[in-house]
DNA sequence: GACAAAAATACAAACGATTGCACATAAATA
DNA sequence: TATTTATGTGCAATCGTTTGTATTTTTGTC
């Protein structure tokens, strides 16, 4: 029942460990002959290397770390399973681990990774990070770091991010064009990049088309549900508004609730378009338009980045991946009655 | 720009890392004074214990590997969290893979898994999965296995399960109750034990309240939306069905679609419920009725069964988690209109 | 102050793989 | 035949910890 190492194989076969080692690494230095020799009897025996023996011994292993806030955010797990369709044929396995959207369990999460000698870490921020050291740690420890996403931007290395900007421009530019005049903007912490540039695209799309932004209509700390609920419930008092473009879907499904909570004619009179295209988005009704990010092609893209990094190439930049505007009925045109 | 070792911190202090090593681990053989002293300087010098050659030496790895079929399902998202709960803070850190529902990939994250030393393996199989020497490997190795949710009864060790009897009688029951007469199931592979057992349930109800049941009612192998569609197109042509309890939320979402674009008097003469009350559940009009599964807490279980499995207690049980009805409008009451 | 018992620390061998260097055998050249 | 040059293997140190055993130091007792 013990595992089977390389010395059984010598021992099998009557040469060295550094023989078998050779062999299974396909080393010139051993005779094609017993390189088969070694490998058929590698399989036969049931041999599964170990990796941390051999890890330790490169100083190196093939466990690439991955910090995201929860796993179950449709673009998350699309990043994952992005990222891995990369990494695992390239011989890597994936560490993950959530920070929940906690600075505290972040760093406790790159310590565990650090620990585990990972090859690397993949991370995407959480909202509440306002201080680096634990990654500039990373980064002054040799390993590559490479940020998707919510990204900082002070930090050396790989940066993928979604182009938040046109994402947000497409979907206020559509709401205008669908007919409506006073939009807000339900958005994140706008220190946060993502929510800043998504600022960024609504106001270019309202100073386009109406020459000046009225900075009361953005909002700021509103990506649940339960906060969009909330906030729509209260601006509707407060505000001649009639459309809100919303830097996450979940808020604007809080808004949704909101809308019908409050028998507002919708689609119709309010337009409603939101960010993420989470899977729910289409199923509404009325449907909720959004903004799709293409999770996978970011995670494919980070992954890349990391293997780069690793083989010693690092490339300091960031990188850009495009948006989609997905036009569903949440956003229709405006009726005029007159 | 080094990593810091025992052996750097044993060299400040002029002791040896042995002694290093015990006061890390407060080893009593160690004075309290040595102790606190090494520990000042460790953390002073920033050092990172390197996991690979702690389990390399001690034989076990503080890696818990899991195998899901896919990360983005509600469900196993959840499960992934309550294990974290638990294995995170008694000091293991999870390998996650997916296999995508495909028993090749699932094979080789097994092996991936097995080369990296994992502790242990938490796995819900692939729906594909039927062969088991993947698996058996694990076991024959003498590394703990828990499974959950899709299990295989004829592999040893703990496994934790949803009440999945319970869940497809109370849906089929509620459905009987508020008056649908013809109730179709629309099943996954019956061999895998979760519709197996969502069968039973519904049988069960079946057969309480109308004496006999209709095999025929019962369809395999629809477990995606676009299945669900179809099926229930097909269905309504050829079969006088007024209800459908289908064994997944994806399912029975289909069958939605399917019914609106059918413009199908529903809810009110068409009744629908689901199983695993993913988000979207309760976000459709009309909202959608669902069995509520604890992945948080079937989560917790398998870590806590893991970590006794490793302390070398290995149940060879089911355990089994209750699961919760959710009754929403999609099952509502049929309208009698005279 | 001698001596046993207890406490604190040191020594050295593992864990399983990798790899620079040395060594042997075989083939090629002088 | 002697000598060089490939070619294939073996030797031994190493990666950073852990841990059984040996050794030293301290403490306590008479």
């Amino acid at each position: 029942m013990k595992k089977v190492t390389i010395n059984d194989i010598a021992k099998k076969l009557g040469v060295t460990p550094s023989t078998i080692s050779r062999a299974l690494a396909d080393n010139q230095r051993v005779s094609q002959a017993t390189r088969d020799k070694v490998k058929r009897m590698a399989q036969e025996m049931g041999y599964q290397p170990n990796l941390m023996a051999s890890s330790l011994r490169k100083g190196k292993s093939d466990l690439i770390g991955m910090i995201v806030p929860r796993i179950n955010r449709h673009f998350f797990s699309n990043i994952i399973s992005g990222v891995e369709e990369i990494l695992n044929p390239a011989g890597y396995s994936l560490l993950i681990m959530q920070s929940h959207e906690e600075l505290e369990a972040e760093v406790k999460a790159v310590h565990s990774l650090m620990r585990n000698r990972v090859g690397g870490i993949i991370i995407s921020l959480s909202v509440e990070t306002n201080s680096f050291e634990h990654l500039q740690g990373v980064v002054d420890a040799n390993v590559p770091l490479v940020q998707f996403d919510r990204v900082c931007k002070n930090l050396k290395g790989p940066k993928i991010v979604n182009d938040n900007i046109t994402g947000a421009y497409l979907a206020t530019r559509h709401l205008i064009q669908s007919g409506y005049k006073n939009i807000a903007h339900f958005s994140g912490n706008k220190m946060i990049n993502v929510y800043g540039e998504r600022i960024i695209g609504y106001k270019k799309a309202i100073a386009e088309a109406f020459g000046e932004v009225d900075e009361s209509l953005i909002m700021e700390d509103i990506i649940t549900r339960d906060s969009g609920l909330e906030t729509i419930q209260q601006v509707l008092k407060e505000k001649e508004i009639d459309a809100v473009f919303c830097a996450g879907d979940y808020s604007a499904f809080g808004v949704f609730e909101g809308l019908k909570d409050l028998k507002a004619e919708f689609p119709g009179k309010f337009g409603l378009v939101g960010f993420g295209n989470e899977p729910f988005a289409e199923m509404l009704h009325p449907s909720l338009s959004s903004i799709e990010q293409d999770g996978r092609e970011v995670g494919r893209i980070a992954a890349q980045e990391m293997i780069d990094a690793i083989n010693g190439v690092l490339h300091n930049i960031e990188r850009v991946v495009p948006v989609e505007f997905k036009e569903r009925e949440s956003s229709k045109k405006i009726n005029i009655n007159f």
